[in-house]
DNA sequence: ACGGGTTATGTCGTATTACGCTATAGTATT
DNA sequence: AATACTATAGCGTAATACGACATAACCCGT
């Protein structure tokens, strides 16, 4: 119930925007631009995240401490002074897995359903 | 663009919400006072739809098609007069069975990076 | 038949989430 | 130095989520 020691359970389901965050950070630290890149590229081109959302949720997730800034810094000779590179927490982490859980256990419930449904009609 | 010949794909990624209700209805017309019971299963008890929630999400799920109210009713010794039952429509299911790839897919990635970090960091 | 608990639908207000628009400015290319 | 692109951020608004409340039918024990 305090700050410490909240279990990720606790937020789910996850907004998607939030877990697409997760995501992208997991593959690696971005800067704010690079997680919109990435996001499109992890749904295929489906998901194109605005600034508003982009920006505003990070704001959000800091808070929450699922993802936190880093100092690090690339080669100056490829770094651009006005990005902020965010780093997924180890609170993060565990909520992306708990969340991916949740996902996996709805779309196989899913498929058993819809499967069962199908069978039926056409029998 | 039209009304009709709308793809699935452009709902999503659906609300969580919507998400449960479409899954809710997929084994079976129900009211909506038993869609709430059966997320609550589905779930295993995570998620407990409260009825702002539902009674909201189902009324604009039945503009968008997505679901539609039944008139057949069961024996009327098993009956309630109250109660309004709801169906999933083709356009529905497809929705869902759309919806439920997409969270499928994305959590099979999120499991990949996280064997991937896991792997790295381990080394 | 009455009272109380449960079932059932629905609205309202509010908080959270999502997102486009706009502003601002640094960076790269020509 | 002009232009396009990269990058961050705030603002206002729409969509979503949800508890609180209201209302009423149903069921069961007494």
């Amino acid at each position: 119930m305090t700050l410490t020691n909240r279990s990720p359970a606790d937020l789910l389901p996850l907004p998607v925007a939030q877990f697409l965050i997760l995501l992208a950070l997991a593959t690696g630290d971005k800067h704010g631009y690079a997680i919109m890149r990435e996001v499109e590229v992890l749904t295929k081109g489906s998901v194109a995240m605005g600034p508003g959302t982009l920006y505003g949720t990070v704001k959000k997730m800091l808070k929450a401490a699922l993802v936190e800034e880093s100092a690090e810094r690339p080669d100056p000779k490829l770094d651009d002074q006005r990005r902020r590179y965010y780093r997924i927490t180890g609170l993060g982490g565990r909520v992306l897995d708990a969340e991916a859980n949740r996902m996996e256990q709805l779309a196989v419930t899913a498929r058993l359903i819809q499967t069962t449904a199908t069978r039926e009609s056409s029998a």
